[in-house]
DNA sequence: CTTTCATTTCTATAATTCTAGAAATATAGT
DNA sequence: ACTATATTTCTAGAATTATAGAAATGAAAG
């Protein structure tokens, strides 16, 4: 995972609306919603929505799988894995304080 | 916390130069980086950078301290564990997945 | 082949963001 | 007060994004 990835990915996660969107695909799990039913929960137009989905696909976030007429939207946990570790090992590591190594860490 | 911060964290941190200058903070640790340090280090003007690290404390993942004429930096570790914690909670729960689960995941 | 449903693409507009030079502010030293 | 350094604020233009109505596309059903 560089940088400039996930940065994207950030990016694409950092809009209320798809934010939102994702987390009702992580709910959703293996079943994942279709576009409609994420657009009945979130409320708002539908080219709304498509735009934000078609980001959050772009990102690698979501997949999308036809099914008949509706488009089954699903989280893309592979994705959001290598995401949290990035954040993890790359933006989080430096000092791991518990309240008593503060001053430790700080001095030495 | 709430949807709302989350969003405004991870749009904070969905810019390459903000996320760049983010992680510098998080490898510089306790001692932080004064603001020219960041700026010699990403190699942009100093109107830009000021302007991104304006967002990175307004949305609270780094704050700011004077030390005479400069201008400390330090990531804020706890607000980024919190987001973390947000993430992993809320946007990678649903199924946890190693290869051998998948099947069982899928079936029932 | 027409209708219906689900979703996208087209199009336009308002709003936000990024970038960076110039000017201003804050601090310290002389 | 004057100078130098560090950083921000002002300002403006280019680029991107968000929003949403209207039209178009894909797929099933009659």
């Amino acid at each position: 995972m560089d940088t400039e990835l996930a940065a994207k990915q950030l990016c694409e996660l950092g809009n209320p609306h798809r934010l939102q969107a994702f987390r009702l695909l992580v709910k959703a799990g293996e079943d994942g919603l279709a576009v409609g039913e994420i657009q009945e929960l979130l409320n708002i137009p539908g080219s709304t929505l498509s735009h934000h989905v078609s980001r959050l696909v772009w990102a690698g976030l979501v997949t999308q799988e036809r099914e008949g007429r509706t488009l089954r939207c699903r989280a893309n946990f592979t994705a959001m894995q290598g995401l949290l570790g990035f954040l993890a090992d790359e933006c989080c590591t430096g000092v791991r304080m518990d309240d008593g190594d503060l001053n430790a860490a700080a001095g030495g």
